[in-house]
DNA sequence: CAGGAAAAAATTTGATCATATTGTGATGAT
DNA sequence: ATCATCACAATATGATCAAATTTTTTCCTG
């Protein structure tokens, strides 16, 4: 009679203390930052309270951040959905960007240790592992972990937030620029960002975090330009 | 009996349509943009459903986006307050408001016919009023409503909702700063943005608004410096 | 009699609330 | 000082109400 007591949200038992609805937005901004929803995909709370097996409060609520973060827009009718990139919005997207991380790469240059380059490294070499073999999804996730771990060692909460914000807004169409170019089109300007890291000269460092976004970005405000 | 039906929010009668917690949200946010609740004040849930005469269901949501936006801090323990920035945030937000907001003020140049600039002209002949009058209220309004009023044409939403959000974080903080020194202590460059726009020369005015922005945030990371 | 537009019912989804449950900090006894 | 207990606030649930979309029905026109 009392089967309705199976609250487990994230499935895999990582984290069962925290709040459910602090689980609900992880596992939805997850979903959205990878690419696993596509943009214009319209999002219900119906429907997440069942695939997601939680209560209507806590999606509701995740609901709210993701639409704060620009993860998901409200549709002036009550619909919430993904967002649909204008080219326009990639401009300001680049422009963004370009200005609040390469400021961050900057500033964590002078405190990155030789160890923490090593690890960084050790996440391109994956990172180039899953290009070789066409894994869209983890090549979504590792170039992400690639640029979040070099952003945290700028110790810059509030620029990092921005940043954050703004991979949450490109994420579901980054996704499908990679499915449908595959993921060798992506070359990126992460050696040359280690080895500026390695000679601990910031603006090279910054430099080429502008370049790496550029050449990303370009590609999808291309992509987008002509659907 | 039945006397649990009033579930007016707005109080003033302005738009009866919308949900409440948009409502809550809008209302919650200007009280933080314009500096009615002191940094590191706690907010609770229940408090706010008495105060704003809500139910319990949209102050949740609206305290969530509010955490969303940097607008408010979760504190671990299930407690929520307004944030108290650090000289070190200062920084990071000089960096960031300069970068994004010179570029709304050069994007916006363009779009500018001289009607506008008259209409800005004029808020800005109110703000000088507010600065005579010592009125800190109406200086913070109207200080944020010239720069929303211009940032507003560049018609870049993206570039605009980042600038807002940071405008939230540090509203509080200026207001603690207006209120120590007096509205005399800040003096603007609208005049000098006034001008620019008149040329339309679009690098005059973004020099001008990161002048604006330099002097009035140098200013507040001084205060927190010294307390 | 067929086709299509307008109206109305039905279904789906969102918004809100009252209430039960759980976790947190505080108080007081040992 | 440490630990158990208590009170309060936050979290979560399901029920209920309202809005919007979709489907069905109806009626008019060609």
């Amino acid at each position: 009679m009392d089967l309705i007591k199976n609250k487990a949200v994230g499935s895999s038992g990582s984290g069962q203390k925290r709040p459910a609805h602090e689980q609900v937005y992880h596992s939805l901004r997850s979903q959205i930052m990878y690419g696993e929803l596509v943009p214009g995909q319209p999002v219900t709370i119906q429907g997440l309270t069942d695939s997601l097996n939680a209560g209507m409060t806590p999606v509701r609520e995740a609901i709210r951040r993701l639409i704060s973060d620009g993860a998901l827009v409200f549709q002036g009718n009550r619909r919430v959905s993904v967002p649909m990139l204008s080219s326009r919005d990639v401009k300001q997207m680049i422009y963004a960007r370009i200005s609040i991380e390469s400021e961050l790469s900057r500033q964590a240059t002078a405190n990155l240790t030789p160890a923490d380059v090593d690890h960084l490294e050790r996440i391109d070499q994956q990172l180039d592992q899953t290009i070789a073999d066409g894994d869209v999804s983890g090549y979504l996730r590792l170039n992400h972990l690639f640029h979040e771990t070099l952003y945290a060692h700028a110790d810059a909460p509030i620029l990092n937030d921005l940043a954050e914000r703004l991979w949450l807004r490109f994420g579901p169409s980054l996704r499908v620029v990679c499915g449908r170019f595959g993921t060798q089109s992506l070359p990126d300007r992460h050696k040359d960002i280690i080895r500026a890291l390695r000679d601990r000269n910031a603006d090279l460092v910054a430099k080429a975090t502008a370049q790496d976004i550029e050449q990303g970005m370009e590609l999808m405000a291309d992509s987008l330009a002509n659907v």
